[in-house]
DNA sequence: GTTGAATCTGAGTAAATGCTCGGTTTATAA
DNA sequence: TTATAAACCGAGCATTTACTCAGATTCAAC
């Protein structure tokens, strides 16, 4: 797939303001209707601008929302690596906690965003989820090689994807449940079995 | 939401073959084209029969769909209950390993069928996804209960939501990572954090 | 102030889609 | 055989949508 590019980049102030208004409408239009039913003139007029103008910067629908998935994904991938760095000397149980809970924070803060983000990335084929996870088990794998002795795991890059797609799967789930635990408990719990899973016993927490 | 009713019911044996193919076809335009872009009429097509006939049984694309994922859960879950069923009695590790198999398996099965009703199900808002994590986490629950006194959890109900959707984000996220760990040994690795989570040290497999 | 580039406008076009309805064909039963 | 119901057909309507383009407006530079 090629990644459609904006068709023409901003220069003036004014334009630069247009382009914000259109990905900010269009996150908004993403949420309240889904992909497809998120007209491009409906995203124009949340804007506050023509459909012409939309169209002089993206040079298609799916361009738009792309550009929009590509921007939040990059702030995702930087988020966490200015968190794992932080957390790198830190104790175990300290960073497992850390970790899950910045995930369930991260979610929780906009949880509609997230989910109609997540839905199109498979949608639209688009490298970016892949990117996340990628980057995800990588800094995860390279915490978990830097206190190895320490951990009763064999295959770090292993055990780095499923400790990614597990806790990310619970916050998903979380998403949706009707019933869902409560939160605080839910964070611990998942750290809990994080920390089993990485150093055994009692002695994890 | 009220869940649309098919408009009628097929009595001859033909109409019941035609209301099948118009099911199988959903579920093939489906897969190949997502929701927004399965048009009724395709599916009339490549079912083999007019786009009247298809109204006749269902009163909108919508009901068609949500006929179709509503189906589909349910099969999954009696599947589900047949399984732990037969498992009840059996030693944990093997319960464990057999339910995370079997997951493994199922979505291996028919793994863009399942994806994109995944995806759906979300979009329709449908109660479908919601009945088979309800249910899945009280068969598990019901299984953790009866073993309560070897495992080391304490909130059998919590415990069950930590499993059940971590087991089910890792083979989520196993359908669109590209370079996946190989399955076997991804499984093996599944189960052995379940264990540990479950009853503990070295003595778990 | 003038000029040319950057920016914005929005009515309009072509195509696609959900769904209807009047009418035809096929099955059932007396 | 014939009458009634069940099942099927598909042209076409109403609506929506992505996107264009010819022209109007605003900015920057001299």
């Amino acid at each position: 797939m090629t990644l459609p590019q904006p068709r023409r980049l901003p220069v003036q102030a004014r334009a630069r303001a247009t382009f914000e208004a259109i990905l900010e409408a269009s996150a908004r239009v993403l949420v309240e209707r889904g992909y497809d039913a998120a007209s491009t003139n409906r995203v124009a007029e949340v804007a506050g601008v023509s459909i012409g103008t939309l169209y002089q910067y993206f040079p298609n629908k799916e361009a738009l929302f792309v550009a929009l998935i590509e921007r939040h994904f990059d702030e995702q991938v930087e988020l966490l690596q200015r968190m794992v760095g932080s957390l790198i000397d830190a104790p175990l149980a300290e960073a497992v906690r850390a970790y899950v809970g910045a995930l369930f924070e991260a979610h929780a803060n906009d949880k509609a965003f997230h989910d109609a983000i997540l839905q199109q990335v498979t949608h639209l084929g688009l490298p970016a989820i892949t990117r996340v996870h990628m980057v995800s088990r990588q800094i995860v794998q390279v915490y978990l090689e830097a206190h190895r002795e320490r951990l009763r795991i064999t295959d770090t890059a292993l055990a780095a994807f499923v400790l990614v797609s597990a806790v990310e799967g619970i916050v998903h789930t979380l998403m949706f449940a009707p019933e869902r635990p409560e939160l605080d408990a839910l964070s611990d719990e998942v750290s809990l079995m994080v920390l089993r899973y990485l150093v055994g016993g009692d002695d994890a927490g």
